[in-house]
DNA sequence: GCCAACGTTGGC
DNA sequence: GCCAACGTTGGC
C-alpha cells in the first residue's frame, strides 16, 4: 500500500465537505497537472492519503483513502485528465501544520516542502509515520 | 493582495 | 527543440 497527500483550498473543497460525502467518497476532479495525474494513475484501492488545506489553514486535517481507481475526469472532455475518488477516513486529532512540518528535520524532504506547488504528491512510509504521530494518531 | 516559483503554451 | 510570455498556485 502506498501513501499520498492531496491538497485542497478549503474555499473550493474543504475537509468538512469531504467528510459530508461519507463512504461514497468524491471524485478528485479538476487536476490539470501531469505529475499529479500520473500519481493518481498509480494509486490503488485502499491507499491512504493525507488531506491538506492550502491557502487557509495550511495544515493536514485528516486522512482519506482511495475508493475508486483512476478514471476520466467528469468535469472535462479533454481525455488527458484522469482522477481517482477518495473518501474521508478520520480526522487528525491534532492537525499538523505546515510550520510544524518545516520545523521537523525528518520531514525536510517531503514534497509538501520541496515541491510546494504539486497538488497530489507521494508520501514515504517514514513520513507517514512521523506525521501521524505528530497528529496524535 | 502581493509576488516568487514553476508549469504550460506557442512562435520561431 | 528552444525559450519567452503567460497563467496559476500557494505561502506570506
Amino acid at each position: 500500500m502506498a501513501y499520498w497527500l492531496f491538497k485542497s483550498e478549503p474555499d473550493s473543497w474543504s475537509w468538512e465537505q469531504q467528510k459530508a460525502k461519507g463512504k461514497e467518497g468524491e471524485e478528485w476532479d479538476g487536476i490539470r497537472n501531469y505529475q499529479a495525474r500520473n500519481f493518481m494513475r498509480q494509486m490503488a484501492i485502499g491507499d491512504q492519503a493525507f488531506f491538506y488545506h492550502s491557502n487557509k489553514g495550511l495544515e493536514i486535517v485528516g486522512i482519506v483513502e482511495v475508493c475508486a481507481l483512476s478514471h476520466p475526469d467528469s468535469t472535462t472532455d479533454d481525455e488527458r485528465w484522469d482522477c481517482v475518488d477518495i473518501r474521508a477516513v478520520k480526522d487528525m486529532p491534532k492537525p499538523v501544520t505546515l510550520k510544524q512540518v518545516k520545523a521537523t528535520p525528518e520531514l525536510a524532504e517531503m514534497s509538501l516542502v520541496k515541491s510546494m506547488r504539486l497538488s497530489v504528491q507521494p508520501v514515504t512510509p517514514q513520513e507517514w509515520q512521523i506525521v501521524c504521530k505528530m497528529g496524535g494518531l
